[in-house]
DNA sequence: TGAAATGTTGGGGCG
DNA sequence: ACGCCCCAACATTTC
C-alpha cells in the first residue's frame, strides 16, 4: 500500500488544500505530520499566545483527521532529520508541502529536499497568486502595490470549481506513532478566537453572505475600530485555516451579488487587503533583506533614539494619548488589534517616539495571534516609511487627529482604556487639557490615574522630519 | 490609507 | 457707501 506524507506547516486545513490534495491523488495511505520545529518554537519572535493558538489548531486539524478516519501525527526536532526517519520508518514515497517564501522556510524546504531519501513536492496555496508568476512586463518584480494590484485583478476572478472540497475520508497507516503536544498555557482567547477550520468557514460565511453581509459595508466601517466592522480572519489566514483563494472567491461571490455599486464597492476594498497581503509575501519572496531592514536601504541610517522608557510606555499603553493607548491595550489583551489602530501606532512608535520600527515590529510578531513576517514586516515599513510603496515619510499621524477622526465619541478608548470611561466627550482624546475640576469629577487624574503625554507631537513631529532628512539623498 | 503651514476668498461688523 | 479688519472656509503647498 502505497503512503505519503503531508508535511503540515502553516495550512492547518482540509478544505482547497493542495498539498493535501496531490498527496491524496499520489498514495492510497497518507501521514498528516507537524514537525514541532525547535527554531520556531523558541524564536524570540513568536509569543505564548500564538503558539496556543497553533497547538489548538492542531488539536482542531486532529480532530478533523478523526472524523474523517485519520488523525494528526505529530514530531519534535528538526524538520529534516525528523522527515527522513518517519519517510524511512513509513516507506512513504513522497513527502507533500505548501510552499512558503520566507528566506527561513526556503532555506529550511532545500535542507528537507536534500536530507529526504524521497522527493519533497511543493505546492501553491499560501498566496492567492504565485509571488514569481506575478512580474512587470520587464521580468521584475513590482514594487508599487497600485500596479501590482492592478495586474493582480486583470487576472481571472478565482472560481468555485478551482477551490478544493475536502477529502471526505482519508486512512492513515496504523503503525505510525506521534509525541504529544509539549504543555501549553491555555489559550485565554479561546472565546474570542476559536481555533480551527470550522470557525474560520463559519467567519467567512457571516463576513461575505446574503444581501447585508459585513463585506458589504467594509469600505466604510474598517475605518472605526469601535466597530465591529472588519472580518478578523486574520488569525486564521495566518495558520491556514482558512485558504485565501477561498476568501478571495467568497470576495468575488459578493461583489457579483452585491445589490448595489456602494456595496461593491465594500467586498473590492476587502479584496484589496487580500491583495495587500499576496504582494507583502511577493516582496518578501523578491526582496529578502527586508527581513534584516529597510526596502529602501539609504533609511537604515536613520538616528532613532530608541529610548526604553518610551518603548515600554508604548508596550504597555501608557503614553498619554488615549487612542494609542487604548490600541496598544487592545493588543495585549487578545492578541489582535484593528487594522486602523496599528496604523496609528506604528506612526507613533515610529515618527512621534522616533524608535526603529524593527522594535515595534518584533513586539506586534510577540503579541499577534496573526503574526506574520510578511504582512507584519511590510505594514511596518510602510508605517515607517521606509518600504517598497512608502507612505511619504513626512506623512505623520497626528496620534490626537486619528482618534477624533475614527473614534469620535471615545467609545474605543473607553473600552480598552476604562480609566478613562468618565472622561467627558469633549477631552477624550485630550485629557491632559481637563481642568482639575474636570479630572475630580472623571475620577481620573492625569499623572496619576492616568499618564500626562510621554512626547509634545509638535515637537516629535519636527524632530522625525529632521532625522528622515539627513539620512535622505535627495 | 496625513497633517501643518500658507494662501485665497468672501461675508459681516464697524468706524 | 466705503475701506478696513477679522476670520471662517476652502484651496494649495509643504513637510
Amino acid at each position: 500500500m502505497s503512503t505519503a506524507i503531508w508535511w503540515v506547516r502553516r495550512d492547518l486545513r482540509l478544505t482547497d488544500n493542495r498539498a493535501l490534495a496531490a498527496a491524496l491523488e499520489n498514495a492510497a495511505q497518507i501521514i498528516p505530520c507537524f514537525v514541532l520545529d525547535p527554531h520556531l518554537l523558541n524564536s524570540s519572535r513568536v509569543g505564548e499566545r500564538r503558539k496556543a493558538f497553533l497547538f489548538a489548531g492542531l488539536a482542531a486539524l486532529d480532530a478533523d483527521l478523526r472524523a474523517r478516519g485519520g488523525r494528526l501525527i505529530v514530531r519534535c526536532g528538526e524538520p529534516a532529520t525528523t522527515l527522513a526517519r518517519l519517510a524511512a520508518e513509513s516507506r512513504a514515497r513522497a513527502v507533500y508541502a505548501e510552499r512558503d517564501y520566507s528566506p527561513y522556510a526556503r532555506s529550511r524546504d532545500e535542507t528537507v529536499a536534500r536530507a529526504l531519501p524521497v522527493p519533497l513536492v511543493l505546492t501553491d496555496g499560501l498566496t492567492i497568486r504565485r509571488p514569481d508568476a506575478l512580474l512587470k512586463d520587464d521580468g521584475t518584480p513590482y514594487t508599487v502595490f497600485t500596479p501590482y494590484s492592478r495586474r493582480w485583478r486583470s487576472h481571472p476572478p478565482v472560481t468555485p470549481q478551482e477551490i478544493l472540497p475536502a477529502p471526505r475520508i482519508l486512512s492513515v497507516p496504523e503503525s505510525i506513532a506521534g509525541e504529544p503536544l509539549p504543555e501549553q498555557p491555555r489559550l485565554d482567547v479561546a472565546a474570542l478566537f476559536p481555533p480551527g477550520e470550522a470557525e474560520a468557514q463559519a467567519r467567512l460565511r457571516r463576513f461575505t453572505t446574503g444581501d447585508r453581509a459585513p463585506i458589504y459595508a467594509y469600505a466604510q466601517a474598517r475605518d472605526f475600530p469601535a466597530l465591529d466592522g472588519t472580518s478578523m480572519l486574520s488569525p486564521y489566514l495566518r495558520f491556514g485555516m482558512l485558504s485565501a483563494r477561498q476568501a478571495a472567491l467568497a470576495a468575488y461571490q459578493a461583489m457579483e451579488s452585491a445589490p448595489t455599486p456602494e456595496h461593491c464597492a465594500g467586498a473590492e476594498s476587502w479584496l484589496t487587503e487580500l491583495i495587500w497581503r499576496d504582494f507583502y509575501y511577493s516582496i518578501l519572496y523578491h526582496f529578502p533583506h527586508v527581513v534584516q531592514g529597510c526596502f529602501h536601504r539609504a533609511y537604515d541610517a536613520v538616528a532613532w533614539e530608541n529610548n526604553p522608557a518610551h518603548f515600554a510606555a508604548w508596550c504597555a499603553g501608557a503614553t498619554g494619548y488615549p487612542f494609542i493607548d487604548a490600541a496598544m491595550r487592545q493588543l495585549a489583551t487578545i492578541g489582535w488589534m484593528h487594522n486602523r489602530a496599528r496604523m496609528a501606532v506604528a506612526s507613533f512608535l515610529v515618527k512621534d517616539l522616533l524608535i526603529d520600527w524593527r522594535w515595534g515590529e518584533k513586539w506586534f510578531m510577540q503579541m499577534l495571534l496573526d503574526g506574520d513576517l510578511a504582512a507584519n514586516n511590510g505594514g511596518w515599513q510602510w508605517s515607517a516609511g521606509v518600504g517598497t510603496d512608502a507612505a511619504p515619510y513626512f506623512r505623520i499621524f497626528n496620534p490626537t487627529a486619528q482618534g477624533q477622526k475614527f473614534d469620535p465619541q471615545g467609545v474605543y478608548i473607553r473600552r480598552w482604556a476604562p480609566e478613562l470611561r468618565l472622561v467627558p466627550e469633549r477631552y477624550i482624546h485630550e485629557p491632559w487639557r481637563m481642568p482639575r475640576s474636570e479630572q475630580l469629577r472623571a475620577g481620573c487624574i492625569i499623572g496619576q490615574d492616568y499618564p500626562a503625554p510621554i512626547v509634545d507631537h509638535a515637537v516629535a513631529r519636527q524632530r522625525v522630519l529632521e532625522a528622515y532628512r539627513r539620512v535622505r539623498s535627495d
